[in-house]
RNA sequence: GCUGUGGUGGUGUAGGGGUUAGCACGAGGGAUUGUGGUUCCCUCAGCCCGGGUUCAAUUCCCGGCCACGGCCCCA
């Protein structure tokens, strides 16, 4: 038998249904605060995402050749598409832009729990404006819809890559880079994320710097935790003489985040937070639950630089972030079930108003009016296909998750009626086979 | 890329070198030609694939594939 591709899945009507919720949830909360939906194609240009992430990317990539010979790729993250749509289209538009987006990715890896080859990401980006207010608002939208989900226990951690950058410039580490090499901030930064310290004692003594320049940084990591490391950083930045610019941002972003979302589980300020990658130029943050292990991180963002590479230098920077569709809907699930609910999230368990028709010995003709009408006034209608005896229309019904079952048989359509039988209590009633009358008897 | 565990009807499982491979749920039909969820009967449907050992493999061994974990990575 043909299977599906490996670290791809199929979503029956439950987890379909739990999807769209999600993502109704998730919408909701992005359009209050101004956002837009928009769409960008599941295939792009191979050349957008190397211009972003460098040659590297390609093996992780569904890369191929279209038949006129294009270099094209599924696209493996939305930022990059919606920054090129916003170059190509959007120039003119008022800023700053809000938009939001949802859709499938593609990585070439190993999947594992809440990881896969086809995955699904929901973020948003504000383009045109920047500072602490933009990264604030940012921030609480992020936490905002996390709230809105329900999810528990989690932790947002903040951080601000200026400090970092600031700190090891003081340090006396170049951010000019050689010929066809990598900055040595740049580098730091990456050895930093990765919490590679050997490697960085390397580097220190290769710039020809005082390795002790490694303790300010160990300080900083031991004054981060709580919000209170906002405070006992300054004296360390203080002491030297670095500029303090980057820190008084991140405190006007986390005082702007209180006033502007409910309070997150827990809140970490991290002033090591690095990020590998060079286009992250202000504050960053990420979202961990503890119940996917290693893959813990449900969501992840901050300020970058990537508008640049489309010649829109004076847009830049923009701050925004991705949300793992599917690892906030495992998160939730594996909560749900700790807790022994079935409903992840509230209604997905269908309408509660669900009507099964049955003709019964008659031509379905003589209730498709009926059918129709009553659709048409917004109720889910099911009609019996299949002919079945009287008997098993009631458990088809039942199966369904049907509420009322009506019956219309020989005598019914004779006296121009049908017997509607309410589910929960088994108590009947005839009704004129209008839609008016139905209704009338559905909601009694 | 490294590594651990596992694969028996659609689902969940029992078993085990020679079996009619058992059970439960499920699905379809019937008992029941105008009233369901109970009951009874019937039917459907399975040992992941390939190679090896053996008189004999679903069972043991090797490889592959798939699944579930732990690292590495993660734009």
């Amino acid at each position: 038998m043909v299977q599906r591709p490996r670290g791809t899945r199929d979503f029956g009507p439950l987890e379909s249904r739990r999807r769209r919720l999600l993502e109704q949830v998730l919408d909701n909360e992005a359009v209050r605060a101004g956002f837009d939906r928009v769409q960008t194609p599941l295939f792009e240009s191979l050349d957008l995402f190397t211009a972003k992430s460098g040659p590297g990317v390609i093996g992780q990539l569904y890369a191929f050749e279209d038949k006129g010979g294009r270099p094209l790729t599924l696209r493996p993250e939305l930022t990059a598409p919606v920054m090129r749509m916003i170059a190509e289209e959007m120039r003119a538009e008022a800023k700053p832009l809000r938009l939001a987006y949802h859709g499938a990715c593609f990585r070439y890896e190993e999947f594992k729990t809440g990881r896969y080859r086809e995955f699904y990401q929901y973020g948003i980006e504000v383009v045109g404006a920047s500072g602490p207010l933009v990264d604030a608002e940012v921030i609480a939208l992020a936490v905002r819809m996390l709230h809105a989900t329900g999810l528990k226990g989690w932790t947002l951690r903040i951080g601000h890559v200026g400090v970092l950058r600031d700190v090891l410039a003081g340090l006396g580490l170049s951010d000019v880079a050689p010929e066809g090499g990598e900055a040595p901030i740049s580098s730091a930064m990456r050895l930093l994320d990765k919490g590679d310290v050997n490697s960085l004692q390397a580097l220190f003594a290769a710039q020809g710097l005082d390795a002790a320049g490694l303790d300010l940084l160990h300080a900083l990591g031991e004054a981060s935790g709580g919000r209170e490391a906002l405070a006992s950083a300054r004296p360390l930045l203080k002491a030297h003489g670095l500029s303090l610019l980057a820190l008084d941002a991140l405190v006007e972003t986390v005082e702007a985040l209180d006033l502007l979302a409910p309070a997150p589980p827990a809140l970490e300020v991290d002033l090591r937070v690095a990020r590998g990658l060079d286009y992250y130029t202000g504050m960053v943050f990420e979202v961990h639950v503890p119940e996917l292990g290693g893959e813990g991180q449900v969501l992840g963002g901050g300020t970058y630089n990537l508008l640049h590479l489309f010649g829109l230098e004076d847009l830049d920077p923009s701050c925004g972030f991705g949300l793992g569709f599917d690892r906030v809907l495992l998160a939730l699930e594996h909560q749900a079930a700790a807790e022994g609910r079935t409903e992840v999230l509230p209604g997905e368990s269908g309408p509660s108003l669900r009507l099964a028709v049955v003709p019964f010995r008659v031509p379905a003709a003589s209730v498709l009016t009926l059918v129709a009408a009553v659709r048409n006034a917004g109720v889910v209608v099911d009609l019996e296909l299949r002919g079945r005896a009287i008997g098993k229309s009631f458990a088809w019904a039942d199966g369904l998750g049907a509420s009322h079952v009506l019956v219309v048989g020989p005598r019914d359509l004779e006296a121009g009626t049908g017997n509607l039988k309410r589910l929960s209590d088994g108590s009947q009633v005839d009704v004129a086979l209008t839609a008016s009358d139905v209704l009338a008897a559905l909601n009694n």
